[in-house]
DNA sequence: CGTCTGACGATGC
DNA sequence: GGCATCGCCAGAC
């Protein structure tokens, strides 16, 4: 099942991210079969499905989107509330958060 | 159909 | 190691 646009792919990839686990942009672009269109997926973040999990997508750096409503102090009050653990310095736990949907 | 932009990424300095 | 710049591709106008 071939979806018709990346943005559609994009939609559904967030979407399938469970409570507590995070992703990043260029992962995302990169299950979507381009790896450089991070940047895309972050304008589908901002004009795309606001009932999309959007909280769960963050930059390679592990850090917090800049353009989330209410700014990253916004954004990580939502992650918190899910479980997720952020820093103080707007950043997530990379390596116990990060997570990669199941190929099989 | 041409042009600009973007909630990013990598590289350079 | 932190900051600046270029590059990128797909969507919006």
């Amino acid at each position: 099942m071939v979806e018709p646009g990346f943005k559609a792919r994009v939609e559904a990839l967030v979407a399938s991210i469970p409570r507590g686990r995070v992703m990043t942009y260029g992962q995302i672009a990169a299950l979507c079969g381009n790896a450089r269109a991070a940047r895309i997926v972050g304008g589908i973040a901002h004009f795309g499905d606001p009932g999309l999990p959007w909280q769960r997508v963050v930059n390679v750096r592990c850090g917090l989107a800049a353009g989330y409503p209410g700014g990253r102090a916004g954004h990580k009050q939502v992650l918190e509330a899910e479980g997720v653990a952020v820093s103080p310095d707007y950043q997530v736990n990379v390596m116990e958060l990060l997570w990669w949907p199941p190929r099989d």
